[in-house]
DNA sequence: TGAATCATGTAAACAGTTACATGATTGG
DNA sequence: CCAATCATGTAACTGTTTACATGATTCA
């Protein structure tokens, strides 16, 4: 009664990696700068973790593995999306229930229990959040601008990528602002 | 040479906790609810681990306790911050870096490997963030209409609320149209 | 020569969650 | 009478991260 993997539901990063696999066979190191190039922005799991998940998948049927030697290269491991991989991504798209938004704001709870700390340092962590969110935004737009990237679902979640840079580099400026008068008084 | 908690640096949620015990002394219980009524929309740690994190805190010496007996109720534990508590929550607010952002969103996966699963069900998810955005929204637009709170830091996170959650709802009424147009083809 | 890339993994720790446990008191 | 509130905690688990480990090859 080896029963167990079966109807056990995925985890997040399973489910990512699921993901990836269905646009193509890849070894962990593969996933690991696919992940990168891709969802890494709101989801970027360890190496090691990708390659912990792997095998279980493996285990579970619903990828199926391949040792391809190489010559001048180490050795890999392709890995597959198997039919029942696909099905148990659509369950999770479909049925997993995703958890509510604004999730857990380190930056937050400094700015909320900011009158114990310094203003300029404070207007210093935001103003780091605003040149994260440029940069993304910058990122973001030349994917944009790629003509080969024109697929649905990759254009909504850039687009939110965007709409989320506007709104902190929005917030952020006038945050500083204000953090920036209460320095001077 | 028991050394140890002493440069340790705090978890975020110890620092939480700090944080609502810098606005006056509260037992485990009390803080379950101040979490609630205040950062509990990007910050709400368990009540038992709420619980697991004041001995901690007294341990090291950023928080004392004092048991308070009372009749027809039961017994409480009241927490208060030490003068050190402060200067390790003010060391927290501005030294330890804060993870970058956007961070995990299991919700943008669902989106971005879409393809696998059916539109409806898509637009299905994200038509309830957008529900949990409106009532954010309008949660924070009664707080911001109370004059009793007009402390700056309260209003700058209340303000990131609220960008946040129109950010959500502009991206989320897009992109349900446009997957209501991709079910119907 | 030395850093970067290719390639895979293990071990230990960590932060946090869920479920479980108990029991009195108040208010509808 | 029953649900909610008050009040505190433990045990088990989970998902994930960090640090450690190894070793060949390519390129500046």
């Amino acid at each position: 009664m080896t029963a167990r993997t079966k109807t056990a539901q995925l985890t997040t990063t399973e489910a990512a990696v699921l993901g990836l696999l269905s646009q193509g066979p890849r070894s962990g190191y593969d996933l690991k700068k696919a992940v990168e190039l891709s969802v890494g922005y709101f989801w970027g799991p360890a190496k090691s973790q990708i390659y912990a998940v792997l095998p279980r998948l493996v285990e579970g049927g619903l990828a199926s593995a391949k040792k391809v030697a190489q010559d001048q290269r180490p050795d890999k491991s392709v890995y597959r999306l198997t039919r029942a991989g696909r099905a148990a991504l659509k369950t999770w798209i479909e049925e997993t229930p995703a958890p509510p938004d604004p999730d857990r704001n380190p930056l937050l709870l400094k700015v909320f229990f900011g009158d114990v700390a310094s203003p300029e340092i404070l207007a210093g962590h935001i103003r780091e959040r605003r040149l994260e969110a440029e940069e993304l935004r910058s990122y973001l737009e030349e994917l944009e601008a790629d003509p080969a990237r024109d697929d649905l679902y990759e254009a909504l979640t850039r687009r939110w990528g965007l709409e989320y840079a506007a709104a902190v580099i929005r917030w952020a400026k006038r945050a500083e602002r204000e953090l920036a008068r209460r320095s001077l008084s």
